[in-house]
This record gives C-alpha cells, sequence and structure tokens, in this order.
DNA sequence: GGAACTTCTGAGTAGCCTCTGAAACGGCCC
DNA sequence: GGGCCGTTTCAGAGGCTACTCAGAAGTTCC
C-alpha cells in the first residue's frame, strides 16, 4: 500500500550528499506506476534532493537532458522502451550518471548481467524507501560525490555502523544484526534525536507492499533493545502514544 | 554507447593505478560488439581510469592518435583491420602503449603467444572482467605504471596472494586453487571487509556471457570456505540476503 | 584414450528470519 | 484502586536462504 504516510518539506537533517560546487544532488526518477513516483519523488525531496520524475523512457530522456541529473532511478520495465536501452541513451548524453534499477524479482536473472559492473546497481522490487535510498547514497558517494562527514561511517554517541562492510558495533564491541534490524537501525541512526512514529518506520522500513501490521515494529524495536541496549545505557527511547527516538546518552 | 569518459574521482577501492605525474591511466577499449566495449568501459571507469571506446580499426587508430592512452583493449578479429596491423600502427604512433588482446579460444594462440613476447598480452572470449582488469593491471605495472602498495601482494590478515605467481597461502601454509576459486578470492581480496553482492560477484567474477544462476556463487564460496577457513578462524563471512564479506579476524 | 580435474546443475536439508497471536506488563486517568 | 490502553515480550509456525552433496558434462594432461 503506497504512502501510508508522507510529510514533505526538505529537512533538517544532514542535507548527506551534495555536488562539489555544493548544490544539491539531482535525481530522476522514472516509472510509470505513478503511486510509486509520487512516493519516491517525495522522500527524495524530503531528503533534500532535487527530484523530477517521468513515466516512460522517452519522457526520461527528454527530462534528463534538461535536468542534467547525477543519478536516475529507472523502472526496468517500462512502458515503451527496455531498460537496457534507455540506459544507453542515457549514458550517452550523461557519461556520468549513476543508475539505480527497479526491476521485479523474477527478472533478476533476466538479463540484467554486467549492471553491477559498471557502477550501476539495482534493487527488486517490492523494496523498502530506506534500501532505494541507502543504495543511491552509495552510487553517488561511489562516483565521487561523496562528503559524507564520518567517512561512510555512522556514529550515534559509541554506537558505531559501518554500511559497506554492514558491521555494527556498541563501545567497540561488535553487534550482530539480521537483515531488519540492520535497516531499521540505520533509519535510526540516521535520525538520531528525533522522534520517528511507527507509521513513519512502517513506511520506511518495510517494504510499500507491506500487508502486516504496524506491530512488527514494536517486535523488532524490542529485539534491537535485547541487542545493542543490553545491559549499557539505553539509547532506544520509547516515547508513548507517539514513536521511538535514538538518543545518545552523552549529549 | 561510446566513450563514457569517466573522470571519476577516486572511487572505493584503492585507485590501484596512476601514471607517473599523478593523472588516472587512459585506456582505450576497442571492440565491434557493443555489449562488451560498454561494459568494459563501465568497468574501467569504475575502477578509475580514463577510458575510450573504439568499434574498428580505423577508430581506434583515429582515436588513439588524439586520447594517446596508455593501454589498449584490442580485439583480435575487427571488422576493418586484423589485429596484427593495428598493434603495428598502433606502435608506430605510441611506442610504449601496452596491448591487451581479446581473442576467442581457438583462434591464432601460438600466433598471438609470439606477439605478446613483446611484453603484450592476450585472454581468450568469453573472459571474466576480473581477469581483463588483473592482465590489464599487471601490464602497466611491467610497464612502470606501477604503485601498487604491497609490492604486488594482496595481503588479507594472515591470508596472501601472489597474483603472478598465481600462490595462495593462508599462515604461511600454501593452498591449491583451481581457476574460478582463485578469481573468487583474488576479487574478495580486492575488496576487504566490503560486503559483496552475488550478483556484483557474478558480475566481475563470471564470463560475461554465464547464463546460470547465482548459485554457482554458493557453490564456490563453499569450495573456498573448505581450502582457506578449514580449522581455522573463519574470514568468509554470510551476510543473509545481502552477500559475502572477505574479513581479516583481527583488525 | 583414459584419468584427473574443473565447472555447473539439481535436490535435499538445516537453520535463520520474519511475522502472528496471545499473554504479561506498566503507565495513566478516572 | 480499578480499569484501560499502549507497549513489551514470549512462543511458535511458516517461509525462505544458504549450504552441501552427488552426479553430469566439459577440459586438460599424460
Amino acid at each position: 500500500m503506497l504512502g501510508r504516510t508522507m510529510e514533505n518539506q526538505p529537512r533538517s537533517p544532514s542535507p548527506s550528499l551534495v555536488r562539489p560546487d555544493g548544490t544539491p544532488v539531482r535525481v530522476l526518477v522514472v516509472d510509470d506506476e505513478p503511486d510509486l513516483t509520487e512516493v519516491l519523488t517525495g522522500v527524495l525531496g524530503y531528503e533534500g534532493w532535487r527530484v523530477r520524475a517521468a513515466a516512460d523512457g522517452a519522457g526520461a530522456l527528454a527530462t534528463a537532458r534538461e535536468f542534467r541529473p547525477d543519478a536516475v532511478v529507472l523502472d526496468w520495465m517500462l512502458p515503451d522502451m527496455d531498460g537496457l536501452r534507455v540506459l544507453r541513451e542515457l549514458r550517452a548524453e550523461l557519461p556520468e550518471v549513476c543508475v539505480l534499477f527497479l526491476t521485479a524479482r523474477d527478472a533478476v536473472e533476466d538479463r540484467i548481467a554486467g549492471i553491477t559492473a559498471g557502477g550501476d546497481d539495482y534493487v527488486t522490487k517490492p523494496f523498502s524507501l530506506e534500501e532505494v535510498l541507502a543504495r543511491l547514497r552509495g552510487l553517488l558517494r561511489r562516483a565521487g560525490m561523496a562528503r559524507e562527514s564520518e567517512g561512510d561511517l555512522l556514529v550515534v554517541g559509541d554506537l558505531v555502523m559501518d554500511e559497506d562492510a554492514r558491521e555494527v558495533s556498541r563501545a567497540g564491541t561488535p553487534i550482530e544484526l539480521s537483515r531488519t534490524e540492520f535497516e531499521l537501525l540505520r533509519f535510526l541512526m540516521r535520525n538520531p534525536r528525533r522522534v520517528l512514529s511507527k507509521a513513519q518506520i512502517l513506511d520506511r522500513v518495510w517494504s510499500y507492499d507491506f500487508g502486516g501490521q504496524a506491530h512488527v515494529v514494536e517486535l523488532y524495536i524490542s529485539y534491537l533493545r535485547k541487542k545493542i541496549d543490553a545491559g549499557r545505557s539505553p539509547m532506544i527511547r520509547t516515547v508513548r502514544g507517539v514513536g521511538y527516538v535514538l538518543r545518545p546518552d552523552q549529549p
């Protein structure tokens, strides 16, 4: 189900990635499902990036020519063109652009081969928004649009996350996390000292087609607490009736 | 798609090779199959080298004159010219250039063997991208464009790989690897502490025309583990739902 | 021409991960 | 204090991922 919550203004936390000249990164979203482009453009805009959308290959190329994006989020199956062809024509125009493909799960083997070798990447539908954001950040960082403060490390208090290595440690001791636990923690660590509602968490960390109950968030918070706060001073706080915050002990 | 020129900043793994003056190495890719040049220019650009492409002998010579590459990746069978002739004319123009030939498996191996006595090299189609990269690095290194940190040795923890000698050892005891095992391990060792997805591994280590399933990666990881991790503390870790990491025990 | 080796496919299996449902807990308001 | 509601935790089912084995096809080397 798309668009459970949407809060749009560009937000305060780190504008994480900017171009060398200081202007915000530009992203073009291409998908023929309006719901999906809407959510994606919403979130990307909220993250402080400049966003445009297109619904098909022709529109994508036309927009790209004028908008000159740094990255493109591109559906593999478009009504008018094959994903590979769009990629080629994009590259002809913008040699340095990064492309993140969106594909159906079963279409993965369907000749996407070689995509990751050239630095591009893909995620399979249904995906979580956090995943798309993370991949996009990774692509841009590796393409030289870096400037993440702590050399690719997320740090909140004595909690440290290395996204590339997928390692997490608190006060030096390593912590093993499952995939969902990791993504949940990443979302929390990207928004420290900020209360996040369960709906927000569900929208970002779980796939957009998740049909279950918001109860899973509570469950996974509980898992995380056991691994992260166990014995130590608690970093994950509950705000009754509102949501959760990640807060370092020493402010 | 032609000329994904890419002057990317240093990307994640080591910027491996640069010219004496500090500028990135220049490589010219010559092949008449667009798919192939596309993937090759993609990878080489991603590795931080400056890349140009040409589709035939005439184009290659014209581009070379202006681009002045340090190395050329050259298909032996071009639509307009014989590989040998291209080589000669290239050398007339750029005496120092390194050439890596791409050839069909059965084609003229002995003839090429004679040519490569002069310092050039060749790989047979279908090849893996890791192999092309490794050969190219080798050529440039021998041509004095070196500056690889550990004197041609890859070292991760107590694991050591000598690429030229094709020797691997852990904690001093030598380990025999098959060709694919070796290339897989080389890719892992070139990206230590970084989670690599099966798709990434497949795209780099297996030939570009491989039509099988990502399941082979699991199989070869299992082979590698038996030889490398047997009895010792495990270096190859599985990250469920994501991929694999090579991680030294003591960071 | 055969033996040894390598690469890949397919099937079976073990174990992890995710999610549901239900029960216990605890704050908060009346 | 009692009841209510939101939260936490437990236990377990089911699905899915990754690992392993066995064997077929291809390759290399004698």
